[in-house]
DNA sequence: TGTACATCAGTGAACGCGCGTTCACTGATGTAC
DNA sequence: TGTACATCAGTGAACGCGCGTTCACTGATGTAC
């Protein structure tokens, strides 16, 4: 039935999920110790060392699934956009439903992008960069379909998916109520940048304020 | 000469300076110890409890001190702005002064903003609020004085802080040369957002895409 | 001014704790023949 | 198919370490008279 190697993945598993499963409002990954995860686990702590050489190389695999996340919304979100338009309210609509059902691996991502270890940094940076490439993209396509030029298309994609992400990070504790508040200041502050990138573009001149 | 009361204000004084100290793009507040802390400071671990009761005491009274930097920042972008205009960029450059000359304060601030102590959050949060509330009637006033509607100034202006808080937590580590592009690309952000609210006052409507 | 007592910042020894990591091991699963 | 050997995920004992916190103390500074 279960060899060894598939027994193997299993317990793999079962660890980054404990890891996961201790991510809270209150604990970041740099409060979780090896021993803790392990008896979350429900193995042996020296049984660790067979999946992972240190707990920061859980983590790191923990933010490889992330980015996948981050991946499959935009895939998702391009399709009901494509489907129902309303690119700005669907988009922020598709993100804040995978953040509810990935709750603490968005919990990872947004807190240790900021966070206090080099690696963590860096993997997260590159998958939110990779984000935002592809988001510029889009935005520059729809300005094309539009006739509606953009300027600074990749500014516009890094100040949206800040703004995004920050407010991600305060709806994971937030109660229902505020939670579409807060959805409802994101699209707000969206549909401001955009506007204000068209309006650049279109005189290119710089505000008088 | 230093009475005893003169003596315990220098002792925590070093206390605080110790910690800020150590605090660097690598350690975050909640990886300091007591004991580190009290070395640094030249004293047996036991004296800390002299000064404060544990170690989120002297971590909050550096947040205080965060606040008061933030008040002295918008008072003196303020004077600037009235002497030379040019409000984006002259708080712009006013906020990576202040940032270059406090990085270590600013780090405490800009990383437990979202970091893992409720207590850091809570406080941090009242700080950045009141800021908040602040630029909001700055920016009704220049509204009013140059006759150009804004609609939203509070929702503006917290995107304003989310996005100046951002950039300046990775101008923190940056070299000069992209210190100076982040400030480029900060300021093209806030244009966009200012530029933004007034359009959407102007015609009252949401944008196509 | 001098004296007797009170205050209290700073101390050093000691504690128990959870941690990461090492090591030699066990025994089920896998493989070669 | 059966047998002998290899692999390797999981184990339990043991280690040294830095931690936060307690305690009874010391001795300089401050205060009352």
């Amino acid at each position: 039935m279960s060899s060894r190697a598939e027994q193997k993945l299993k317990t793999r598993r079962a660890l980054m999920d404990a890891a996961l499963a201790q991510l809270s409002a209150d604990r970041g990954f740099g409060s979780l110790s090896l021993r803790e995860v392990a008896r979350e686990a429900g193995i042996a702590p020296t049984s660790f060392y067979r999946h992972f050489a240190e707990l920061d190389e859980l983590g790191l695999a923990l933010v490889d699934e992330g980015g996948v996340a981050l991946r499959q919304l935009m895939r998702h979100a391009r399709k009901r956009i494509a489907r129902d338009g309303s690119a700005i309210s669907t988009s922020v609509e598709t993100f804040m439903e995978y953040l509810g059902n990935n709750a603490n691996l968005f919990r990872l991502m947004l807190r240790e992008r900021t966070g206090v270890s080099k690696p963590f940094r860096t993997a997260i940076r590159a998958e939110i960069d990779h984000f935002v490439t592809e988001l510029a993209d889009d935005l520059r396509r729809f300005a094309d379909e539009q006739k509606r030029p953009l300027s600074d298309a990749r500014v516009v994609a890094e100040a949206m998916v800040t703004l995004v992400f920050n407010q991600g990070a305060e709806a994971l504790d937030a109660i229902p109520k505020e939670r579409e508040e807060l959805k409802v200041k994101i699209k707000t502050e969206l549909r401001m940048i955009l506007v204000g990138s068209q309006a650049l573009a279109a005189h290119g001149k710089t505000p008088k304020i």
